[in-house]
DNA sequence: CAAAAACATTAATATAGATTAAGAAATTAT
DNA sequence: ATAATTTCTTAATCTATATTAATGTTTTTG
């Protein structure tokens, strides 16, 4: 089904599927339209599911105590997503997630994925990938969080993300690079004078 | 044998193995010794091997183009570690791993590795599971440098990792909070005038 | 055990980035 | 379309943290 083409596409990436293994797979998965600023996830909630952004993007934050939002992950197209921590442990989740736009999510729910990678195994090889890639890629945040100046950190993002720099509001990046839209105003303007 | 009794017990966390697969598994494995200071891994050098720390400890730091340490990880005893984008990838490593202390690793080529989850796919699981909470942990710590100051970070470091406190220089607990080892020193200061 | 090296502290000064506030521009809703 | 809301920019001032440098302390090594 139509619907289910990019997943099923995302997972040939690691791993191949016979065709009544993918059916079974799409059997565990719930679609959901949503609207711009709609939220997927709000923060205390418990955190019941696994996303994958089949169209629009997602924005994952943390709001700190004094309301200031930290943008910890831009969820694009063909991207999975979701508060792990509290996804993993069932604890109140730490993030909101939400639509940056008109989207269409998958969600798998915490039973149906332990019933996946009970029925098949295969997938721990998927999601061993998957998280694999995702703690290199955090990894590599730290790094770059720790080591480089505000302005290299947006050098680096416009190279990594370009998709993101069209779509999303600036406010929404300077959160991201842990910046206040100011400052990144002002980068911008050195960048541009050069 | 007594020197896998560490590293079969972390697995067994777990997955189980029977006494089979846990020979196999350790046949695949080499031990090191390493005195205090000694390299396990240096930047720009392929990263051959995923590290079991079994005594003692390392430290995985950044050196970026100024000198400047960023330390990424302190792996205490019972815990993996390597550079994992070089390793998964096969690219040149960006991280140094150093001894902190005379320490004992255990470690599996990247060939043996791949081997491993071929021949017993249990690992895939356990590799699964083992990610998954390194990018818990990962995202956790950027939104921890996204949101807090200096000294909230710190607070933090001492609840979570107190037998780092002890056993490592402070400019090295800089390091890994990202700040320098005289603002720490500061922080200190303030810290027990109350 | 002594010399050398590495580490920690303090204090003065410097700077990257935050805050505040106001107006301009863009986007969204009526 | 137009009003309302949100976002972006600019500039002045402020603050958390960096830098430099000197001194004292601890750890390592010959």
């Amino acid at each position: 089904m139509e619907v289910y083409d990019l997943i099923l596409k995302n997972i040939a990436k690691h791993i191949s599927l016979d065709e009544s293994e993918q059916s079974y797979f799409c059997s565990l998965l719930t679609s959901k339209q949503l609207v711009f600023k709609e939220f997927v996830l709000m923060e205390h909630q418990s955190c019941q599911y696994f996303y994958f952004v089949n169209r629009g993007a997602l924005r994952a934050y943390f709001l700190n105590k004094e309301g200031k939002e930290s943008t910890i992950m831009f969820a694009l197209k063909d991207w999975w997503v979701t508060d792990m921590h509290a996804f993993v442990k069932g604890q109140p989740a730490m993030l909101n997630v939400v639509a940056l736009e008109q989207s269409e999510i998958l969600r798998i729910s915490k039973t149906n994925f332990d019933l996946l990678l009970k029925e098949l195994p295969k997938f721990e090889q998927f999601f061993r990938v998957i998280f694999q890639n995702a703690y290199i890629r955090e990894q590599l945040r730290t790094i770059q969080n720790l080591s480089l100046t505000a302005a290299e950190r947006y050098e680096n993002f416009i190279l990594k993300y370009p998709a993101v720099i069209q779509q999303v509001p600036q406010k929404q990046i300077a959160s991201y690079l842990g910046i206040t839209p100011e400052f990144l105003s002002l980068i911008r303007r050195r960048r541009t004078e050069k």
